[in-house]
DNA sequence: TTAAAACATGTAATTAGTTATATGTTTTAA
DNA sequence: TTAAAACATATAACTAATTACATGTTTTAA
């Protein structure tokens, strides 16, 4: 997929927060940001090259014990610029979802098709899962209302990825329910 | 992104309908599959190729009018067991939506930043839209109960489809009404 | 009759993303 | 004290996907 190259804003936005080495920015694609977008190592040094050649972003070598040299990146006020624009501009283009689930559903010509209970089932059960996880995720990082508008933008998207989760688990019950015996 | 080459099963999904020539498999990226899935001409044509010299795809070159050669594509029994096959493995990950808005608001920290109205504002209007094309299809494509029984697959990732997208405008619209005047 | 649109098939170049390979250091826990 | 886990950075090979380049035929509507 080529998609305008999305990663270099993300890390933009999170040096934008702190400053952050390769390794601090591919721990983050594994926890925090990972909930919603992932990249890996190999794509980040590279990336952070490029940003800093672009003047976006600079970098310190720090020392951790003896020798390991560690790049501490920083983001630059041409790198602020170059968020801010791309936050600021219209996202006029609705990313469809490649969901592998419904691709294989969409070649399931009848409701007698016997692969349909159990197929169905499989889905329901990860998006529980999924669902519950979210639920949790909201109440340990999102406890209290300070909490909330500290970091109102992450809370919003964790507040629709419940209700995104809630609605396809509703819909996988209720097709389940409807189908013939 | 590298993920596992789904388009080889659609295209066998789609000639397991009926035979067709990589440029009607190239319209039906546009139309119908189009709604959830995207590949161009370009990477259809090679993965003919590859299909057949799988085994799992012949052709047939038919002429159409003096001289224009069609290439119309079968599925034979080999492609049928490999689609089967994928539709009945399981799907046991749950892929995640690459949504650039929802990665944009991501780095939007507090409730009372000047940029969210607007942001919100042309998100709402471009999920109406597509919440009514797809009210539209459902009622053009599936106008009686016969319709949906002969495409249950179909009819149910519409419904899905209609499910987020009205989840999707609640979500923006309660959203905007709760941001601090 | 003729020009534009649609039909029809391909390859090349580039970008994005995953998986694999490579190398070494520091910390932690048995 | 030592082995495993975690820290830290980087490149290579490969797959997927988009955009661009390339060529020609048939149909439709002005």
């Amino acid at each position: 997929m080529a998609q305008k190259n999305k990663l270099q804003f993300i890390i933009l936005g999170l040096l934008n927060q702190q400053p952050l080495t390769g390794y601090d920015l591919t721990k983050a694609f594994e926890h925090e940001i990972g909930e919603f977008w992932q990249a890996q190592h190999s794509q980040v040094y590279p990336q952070l090259k490029r940003l800093e050649a672009q003047g976006y972003i600079t970098h310190e070598i720090t020392i951790s014990g003896e020798k390991l040299e560690k790049k501490l990146y920083h983001i630059v006020p041409a790198g602020q610029a170059a968020l801010t624009t791309w936050i600021t501009a219209g996202t006029p283009e609705l990313t469809a979802t490649k969901d592998e689930f419904i691709l294989k559903l969409y070649f399931v010509r009848t409701n007698r098709d016997p692969r349909l209970p159990e197929m169905l089932t499989e889905q329901l059960h990860l998006h529980q899962d999924k669902l519950e996880h979210l639920q949790q995720r909201l109440t340990t990082v999102f406890p209290t209302k300070a909490t909330q508008s500290e970091n109102f933008g992450h809370y919003l998207i964790l507040q629709h990825a419940l209700g995104r989760e809630t609605d396809y688990v509703t819909w996988l019950k209720q097709t389940l329910t409807a189908l013939p015996k």
